[in-house]
RNA sequence: GGAAGCGUGGCAGAGCGGCCUAAUGCACUCGCCUUGAAAGCGAGAGACCCGCAAGGGUCCGGGGGUUCAAAUCCCUCCGCUUCCGCCA
């Protein structure tokens, strides 16, 4: 969410920086909703102030004059009221608005809102080379028995996915490895956290009030909770509400969850397979920093993620996504893009965005530092990684003539096996 | 699910409907003292909102009500604790 006076103020030339990602901001109307709902506030301070001044007086007041005061105390009760009335109204309005409005997209982004308007950074590894016509890893998946989504199907329907044996192990091999790659080696502390969050968590992040068609929603008489699409919700919703003291910062969080998404909209695409499904997990990373060191901090984050693809040897390319591409809460996000034999092409492995204080002004991190200067923290997250999409890679990534895959060496110590075949 | 109790400042803990602008202690910050520290003494200090500022307003778990006036009375919701029941 944005501060009112800073979207309006000319210098941050929101208008011009919306516009890039397709959002019109009709800044008159802002304007005069934030005026109006100033101006109650002001009215019913004045009004409470001298309400507040009258009712002392009554005490000590002769009996004639005291009958005025009373009169006058609760004319001011209804004046009160009324400010207070509209102030409500008006604060509903205005929040409402912001919470709409998405953030702002820096100017080094390139222009553009489809894939191919993304900045190409860097490539890394080279794609896998084969001599017989590489399998996609659905196919790889059924012949050596380790996938079965046909049983998925019937049990939960599509977009689901079941794991056996080996394929089970893998799965939880990566997951393994990729949390003791973060809290060893780069930092982080590991959570667990719960999965089903209220509806407050999902605004505090971005997720609601606008993308509520994109979550799984769960309601048991009155109670209404949300399956988390990401555990960057949980994790960055830890300190909503908080004063971070600003030597504590940066702070750094991971947890392995499953993830719940919808899809709605995505009919038709990645139907086949793991690489979309309405439920995977995922390893997500979570920064919470000071404000002027987001930018800095986001390609720390990236390096973490990247680490780890490093480690497993896969073959990917980092992007920047063009203004028009990036999610509603994002102002930066870079992906990392595998190389999936499979399908020929690049996909999505990984998000990294820097939020700047956008969602910490919804969810209400603040920062104090030692000087007594109070603020917004800023937060990022991105993930590291998904174990669906990165069990995907590998198998396609690792495939042999024979029809095997090789395990990457990290790996190995947690799988205790080196090959599938 | 049933019964009872409790929610006050960073923590602990007072608080007859109006002098609560919330006592006191601990912790904290800054002085004095000290070679340094502790102790002692003195002073100070919260958060949020409106305002360029001066300043004003709000905050005793949340919301509502009674009253000229609510931390204090009433209703309701939430959370915590204890006992019972149920349960992995």
């Amino acid at each position: 969410m944005h501060d009112p006076r800073v979207l309006l103020d000319p210098a941050t030339d929101a208008v011009r920086k919306l516009a890039r990602r397709g959002f019109s901001l009709d800044v008159t109307a802002l304007e005069k909703l934030l005026s109006s709902r100033n101006s109650a506030i002001q009215r019913g301070d004045d009004a409470r102030g001298e309400s507040k001044r009258v009712a002392t007086s009554v005490k000590g007041a002769a009996p004639e004059e005291r009958a005025q005061l009373v009169e006058r105390a609760r004319e001011l009760k209804g004046v009160v009221a009324a400010a207070e009335e509209e102030h409500r109204t008006l604060e509903a309005e205005l929040q409402d608005l912001l919470l709409g409005i998405p953030n702002l997209p820096l100017d080094e982004l390139p222009d553009g809102a489809s894939e191919d308007d993304a900045q190409l950074v860097r490539t890394w590894g080279e794609p896998p080379t084969f001599d017989f016509a590489p399998l996609d890893h659905v196919d790889l998946g059924e012949r050596l028995g380790i996938l079965d989504l046909p049983r998925a199907t019937k049990l939960s329907g599509p977009r689901f996915a079941v794991l056996k044996g080996k394929g089970a192990a893998l799965e939880r091999a990566i997951a393994r490895f990729l949390l003791e790659l973060h809290t060893e080696h780069n930092g982080y502390t590991e959570f667990s956290v719960p999965t089903l969050v209220n509806r407050v968590s999902m605004t505090g992040t971005g997720q609601l009030p606008k993308f509520e068609h994109d979550l799984f929603k769960t309601g048991v008489g009155e109670t209404e909770l949300y399956l988390i699409p990401t555990a960057e919700v949980p994790l960055t919703n830890l300190h909503a509400k908080e004063t971070l003291a600003t030597e504590e910062l940066p702070l750094a969080y991971t947890a392995h969850t499953p993830c719940f998404r919808s899809e709605a909209g995505s009919y038709g695409r990645d139907t086949r397979g793991l690489v979309r499904l309405h439920e995977f997990s995922k390893v997500e990373l979570v920064r919470v920093v000071e404000a002027e060191r987001s930018r800095a901090e986001l390609e720390v984050l990236l390096g973490h993620a990247e680490a780890a693809m490093q480690a497993l040897g896969l073959a990917y390319r980092v992007i920047k996504l063009p203004a028009g591409d990036i999610g509603f809460s994002a102002q930066i996000t870079y992906d990392i893009e595998v190389w999936l034999p499979g399908q020929q092409k690049y996909r999505e492995i990984s998000s990294c965005s820097d939020f700047g204080t956008f969602q910490a002004r919804r969810a209400g991190i603040r920062t104090k530092s030692k000087e007594g200067a109070r603020g917004f923290a800023a937060t990022l997250n991105g993930s590291g990684l998904p174990i669906g999409r990165t069990l995907v890679a590998i198998l396609e990534q690792g495939q042999q003539a024979d029809g095997s895959v090789q395990i990457p060496d990290v790996l190995v110590p947690y799988t205790g096996f080196d090959k599938l075949s």
